[in-house]
DNA sequence: CTAATTGCAAAGATTTTGCATGCTT
DNA sequence: AAGCATGCAAAATCTTTGCAATTAG
């Protein structure tokens, strides 16, 4: 059993087809997708999918740390499998490729600055940082070569 | 002529009742508004406040950089006014109240560890904070003694 | 066999668009 | 006076809910 099939098992939650549809499709990318995204290439795996299904397995998926969703720069949500550890998000602003990089002590050390500075406790955070990616830098160079 | 109504005519655009009367909302306010709520708050100052203009407002106020979109945790879009500086946020989970913090040379060394170690070039980021503001960790407390 | 899960249809929300009217400059 | 801005109505999206049929364990 895979690892993240037994994380459904331990919750009591069962594993079916349409689970089995969306973990592959997420797990088969790099750029955080949409639910009409998700449904469009699941449906080639499982194509009794439907939208609501979707829905209701990303939700489960990121209550179990499966997946997460990003806050795409267009605005949208997009929904990204977990690998393990802490996340946080590189996201390419032309093709969407993410890459996660792990928690840094850094960020550590600024956090308890804010909470000295401001007198908030922080127990949570949001990290992405936005740019180009190697291949669609290289693009641009090239274009700007021409 | 205040500041962001200066902003406006130096873009061309125009200042009127129902701007003036986002931009209030947006002031008066800590914490982040979705569109119907800073249409609720507007409607008591111009009444005859759409929800449309709202959206509109906003969208505009977002591009002079007057004001930005964030993340709420409930998933919402929310939008607080700019002040100046750069920006991240630290926003109460309870009650919503944000504060804002000026970016850190920690975040951008971060940065520069993570493009050498993605080889992305990174040219913005979000950083959005969450936990509880002093007022609410205090009554936090008080309910953990009873 | 039992209960969780699915998918449809439809309700609810949220956001955008078209257009006649009003208001700022 | 000229044209940007507004607000209504309605379209287009996005997301959630109710419920009977299906399927995993």
């Amino acid at each position: 059993m895979i690892r993240w099939e037994q994380r459904l098992t331990d919750a009591g939650c069962r594993v079916t087809e349409p689970r089995r549809a969306v973990m592959q499709v997420l797990m088969n990318t790099q750029a955080p997708l949409a639910p009409l995204e998700i449904l469009e290439r699941g449906s080639a795996i499982h194509p009794r999918l439907g939208l609501v299904t979707v829905y209701r397995t990303v939700m489960l998926f990121e209550e179990l740390n499966l997946a997460y969703r990003v806050h795409r720069s267009d605005g949208c949500h997009g929904y990204v499998a977990t690998s393990p550890g802490h996340h946080h998000h590189i996201i390419c602003r032309q093709c969407g490729r993410t890459v996660e990089f792990p928690g840094s002590e850094d960020l550590d050390l600024l956090i308890q600055q804010v909470e000295q500075r401001t007198d908030y406790q922080v127990d949570d955070h949001l990290l992405q940082l936005f740019g180009l990616c190697p291949g669609c830098r290289r693009k641009e160079i090239q274009k700007d070569d021409e």
